[in-house]
DNA sequence: ATAAAAACTTAGACATATCTAACAAAAATA
DNA sequence: TATTTTTGTTAGATATGTCTAAGTTTTTAT
């Protein structure tokens, strides 16, 4: 049995497994904001559940079965978060604390519901894939907006961050997934963007154009 | 903050007053499957942050604060159930189970949305009401089917037990709430009641017939 | 190559929630 | 009333998950 606790410490090395390459102690202590002796000790005890594999000093890495129980979560937390969109009527950006919480829930049956429900979704409301029901993720190759020239042109498929305070910036500008943006002008010095998109034009900044994915 | 296994044993002295006035240490032990010493130090602990009446050998009984936390975990419960039959097509055998993970969620606005769709249901999938958003609940005086005479009519109202077992025995027998029945004939021995419904004649033990309630 | 800084581990403490063993009080029975 | 049984408490142990303080190892900078 996989407690509560280290589902969220799998939950993290998967997520840094996808930013960088290595995942360290200090990496996992400052994503889940809990001390370095204690992500030790429990890197240890995954370990010895065969959920990661560890050596002092080295970088931590997720077995095969970690990395299903990992995906196994994310996937609860994702047709959780889709669900409460589709069904329930709310925002995208006051669903992944929510998602947190029900996301530890242990109840198969609940989780095949919603995903029956939904008709098996393929993304989450923030454009990342859900993980069918053995831990496969689909894997998409997506840009940042951030990586196109002046006169691209860009649909925003996903967003690299769920925090309640960017997707209310986002709501403001009326700029969601599936909205279509005309780079207009890029600014040497500080990289923020202009771009042109339902009649309006805005400028936003290298944080915000870094965290919108697309092609 | 009221944590998850606090509010356990909140709702089991609350069920347990409902069911016999006084309320045992022993009880509480019985009912979570957790022993007596521990049952003493958590109602030490809740006494301490004021949602029980503690005294050393002494019944406990919840303080108004921990009625009102107890109805409100209940509150969570119950919506709970009845949106998992209303909106998600499972049993009343089946919700039970996830409702005892979901109602520690800490999300009013989970629940509340749950009421809302709903349209503000009175009670849940087993006839149990549903409190408030305030902890208030509405009580109805339901009789057992036990309780009545030969030739007397009984609508089912509620059930006083939601386990899996219980449930599927009923949905054997084509029972359900707002199932009529007629009492036939009541055995004097073992108190065991014949009853007739939907052209169907069954005998039901004194252990079922003390678990429905209805008038 | 050495010193300094950063990352990591060990050791030990603490909070929560549980248990068993032993004892004490209250209730039931003789 | 005296004894036995039941119920409840105290004391101390254990498991999980967290922390701080103090060292180690590795990496970076001088
Ligand atoms: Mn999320
Ligand atoms: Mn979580
Ligand atoms: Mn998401
Ligand atoms: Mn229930």
């Amino acid at each position: 049995m996989i407690s509560f606790t280290e589902e969220n410490y799998l939950k993290s090395v998967f997520h840094l497994s996808n930013v960088s390459s290595e995942v360290s102690v200090k990496d996992v202590s400052a994503d889940l904001g809990i001390k370095m002796p204690t992500v030790t000790s429990m890197m240890k005890k995954l370990a010895a559940k065969g959920l990661v594999e560890y050596q002092s000093y080295k970088p931590v890495k997720l077995t095969p079965r970690g990395q299903t129980e990992a995906a196994l979560v994310i996937r609860k937390h994702r047709l959780t978060e889709m669900f409460l969109v589709e069904h329930m009527g709310f925002g995208w950006e006051e669903v992944h604390e929510i998602a947190e919480q029900i996301e530890h829930v242990k109840a198969p049956a609940l989780f095949n519901r919603m995903d029956e429900i939904m008709g098996h979704p393929k993304v989450d409301p923030h454009g990342s894939p859900i993980p069918d029901r053995h831990g496969k993720i689909m894997s998409r190759k997506l840009r940042k907006l951030s990586e196109l020239s002046e006169g691209d042109t860009f649909t925003i498929e996903a967003v690299t961050n769920s925090e309640d305070d960017f997707l209310n910036y986002l709501n403001q500008r009326d700029l969601s997934l599936g909205t279509v943006l005309q780079v207009v002008f890029i600014e040497p010095f500080d990289f923020s963007i202009t771009v042109r998109y339902k009649d309006k034009e805005t400028i936003l900044s290298k944080t915000v154009s870094d965290r919108l994915l697309g092609e």
